[in-house]
DNA sequence: CAATAGAGTTCAAAAAGTCAACTCAATATG
DNA sequence: CATATTGAGTTGACTTTTTGAACTCTATTG
């Protein structure tokens, strides 16, 4: 599907998958959330994308602010750090490794551990009152689609 | 990419991208959630997706136990429903939306709003202390990838 | 300064997706 | 009950995307 076809569903998820309903997409956006920054080579020989395809996702990823090419300290080569855009990411991406933990289980995987830096404990994620913080069972989470 | 290119990421991201990588099976599941069953029909129209796809899809998503094909009550026709697996969905397809509200905002957009049955009250998707359910800020969150 | 590495580009072949027309059973209609 | 319409796909020709391998051209290294 184009780009242009999701942009007609007036739809968050829909506009969200423009930008990442490619299927490389999040697994670059995963890699370049592991690190400060990717390097082109890198990511291709992790990902065993094809270079010129890998070439175009990261255009695209950098139009759309995802992802920004910057002079790698100290010398006149490049490398793709993520924006702010990209961190806002991570609850998509903790929410798939999550799913994928569960019910792709595989004893050779490896495991995506959450914890909170201040004391150490477990943390996970989960539906929570904005007002207290306090977590809602999923079952208790009515959802409302508003029409503009 | 093939499934079979995902699968050899010993990662649960990649893992789950196996099922849901494909560029409509996201917005498949949507629609497949929001409502108790959906006809073939139906998501065809919604989506605009070619029909033979549409088949390959959804055989796909009944295999991987996302959906399951049920006959209409009271008629000799067919539809889909949502497994516990695909309901599990429900956190990446929040995370989605509330990313795609945020960062391609579009007055004409449905919103998407989470409240707490019991109370009416507004939540959202977040990280929380497993052992007592207090939300800690993305900020203080620490992942460790352990390999196997 | 020659050799190697990094970051792409090019182009042909293969795979995946689209579109429109066709099928065939199930339901609805007169 | 005979015919028309609808639902749920199939089929096949065409288009677009991906792949894979080779090539280019700077940077860096020895």
């Amino acid at each position: 599907m184009s780009t242009a076809n999701y942009a007609k569903h007036l739809c968050p998820i829909a506009q969200a998958l423009v930008d990442l309903g490619d299927q490389w997409t999040l697994l670059i956006v995963r890699d370049a959330l592991s690190q400060k920054q990717v390097r082109f080579n890198e990511l291709q020989e992790n990902l065993g994308i094809s270079r010129n395809l890998l070439t175009r996702r990261l255009n695209q990823l950098c139009e759309a602010g995802i992802l920004e090419k910057v002079a790698v300290e100290g010398s006149k080569r490049f490398a793709y750090e993520p924006t702010e855009k990209c961190r806002d990411l991570r609850l998509v991406i903790h929410a798939m490794a999550r799913w994928g933990e569960k019910w792709r289980p595989d004893p050779r995987l490896t495991r995506v551990e959450t914890t909170e830096k201040t004391t150490g404990k477990p943390v996970a994620l989960t539906f929570a009152r904005t007002e207290d913080g306090v977590a809602v069972d999923l079952a208790d989470v009515r959802v409302v689609r508003r029409r503009p």
